[in-house]
DNA sequence: TGTACATCAGTGAACGCGCGTTCACTGATGTAC
DNA sequence: TGTACATCAGTGAACGCGCGTTCACTGATGTAC
């Protein structure tokens, strides 16, 4: 567990690498991050950077990990003051730390969210973990709410194909919400994004709302209504 | 009204230009478009395109505006088939246009509504009135169902603020709905969008979903109760 | 109908720039005996 | 504790590439008389 010097130099380069990346993609997006102006930002010659990543697909997955991680940990904080036994509370404070961190970092929501990087794919064994914590958190609000009897949407008619999915859905992840309470949750967590980014990525007009965060409380309601989340 | 040669000629190679500008969007993305590499298709030197186009961010603009278009006509087009009487038969026919152009062209449809290109913003004067034509409709729709008493959603309390807004919108768009539907209205064409985004830009996992088409459809059945029209 | 001039599409060279990646190398740090 | 060797961070040059944009130019097309 004793790091050499040379260890812990390595692993401070890692993370300056990672965040001047960050600062980058703020600058120029995803598709205009390059190795070479890393290296300058690091203050180093640009064929340095190779000691550290392999090449510039790789930097864009610790910037993919990275952002998720980033997400994930917001939301977690904000759950952590919010009882676990008021799902209601505990949805609104996912979908607002997800906006609000998505406000504040908008590149890296595009990154994560946005249209993809053209030419690069991001690797799933990297990805998976990270990229699902917030699904994950809010298939188990709305799953132990469903549980204590507090979830009671509409019934729905689904596709059997569908169905067979969510039966899936149930064992991977160990839940208990039927097929109707599981569409619901789908299109929540669509719904939720899809409002998150028209307003990150400027598709409501400059000026139609002058309210963005109250237009976003509304959306909450509307959500919550339409999943049944009492 | 009668063109000379050179008129049609220019006319000719400007469409010739928009096109080949799609076909590299949908290889190298937005931020990958470069005016040398659509005048080498166009089989001319690189100054020329300068004759048609001021400069990259130029045609960046006519690709979105050529893109919004498109995607209007899709929908004018899906919505032809349908009674003007039957409201959901037309949310859901402009729903499901707006999924199938996404995914026929999920390039241009990544341009319009994914992640802003860094450094470039579309001008309002030329993308304002294609870039509406799709909410246009789904507000028509809508307001035309709720006329008819055939919209019928949860009464809900409205910040001040956002009232406000939505009274402005009444009148800009000349529409009758009352608020809580001016919610739901907003939240179901977000939520619409939403569902597409994760599927175009491949949120769900690989395999997660056998049949997109179902959820799509399981989700408009979501959003048409939660709006709920009839 | 014919001629003189103006307009315009396209050329080719040039400017100055940035990029990813490889490779042989130096010199400092770490490790085994 | 001291020395010999291995590992590794960082250098500097090079490869081959692409980009946006400007400019003076040629030659064909269009227009006015």
């Amino acid at each position: 567990m004793t790091q050499t010097p040379r260890e812990r130099a390595r692993q401070q380069t890692m993370v300056e690498i990672v965040a001047i990346g960050r600062s980058h993609l703020e600058l120029h997006g995803a598709a205009g991050l390059s190795l070479r102006a890393v290296a300058r930002d690091l203050g180093v010659v640009s064929s340095a950077v190779y000691r550290y990543v392999k090449n510039r697909d790789e930097l864009l997955t610790l910037l993919v990990v990275d952002g998720y991680n980033a997400l994930g940990d917001a939301v977690d904080a904000a759950l952590e003051d919010v009882s676990a036994e008021d799902f209601k509370a505990q949805f609104r404070a996912t979908g607002r730390a997800v906006r609000e961190w998505a406000l504040a970092e908008p590149a890296r929501y595009g990154l994560l969210f946005g249209s993809p990087v053209p030419g690069y794919e991001a690797p799933a064994e990297q990805t998976m973990t990270p990229g699902t914590r917030v699904v994950m958190r809010l298939v188990l609000i709305l799953d132990a709410a469903y549980a204590a009897g507090q979830l009671t949407g509409r019934e729905q008619v689904i596709d059997p194909r569908l169905s067979a999915d969510f039966a899936a859905i149930r064992q991977d992840l160990g839940v208990t919400m039927d097929d109707s309470a599981l569409a619901a949750g789908v299109l929540a967590w669509t719904s939720l994004f899809g409002a998150v980014n028209f307003e990150v990525f400027g598709q409501y007009g400059a000026d139609t709302f002058s309210t963005p965060a109250g237009l976003f409380e509304s959306h909450l309601d509307g959500i919550e209504s339409m999943v049944g989340l009492r």
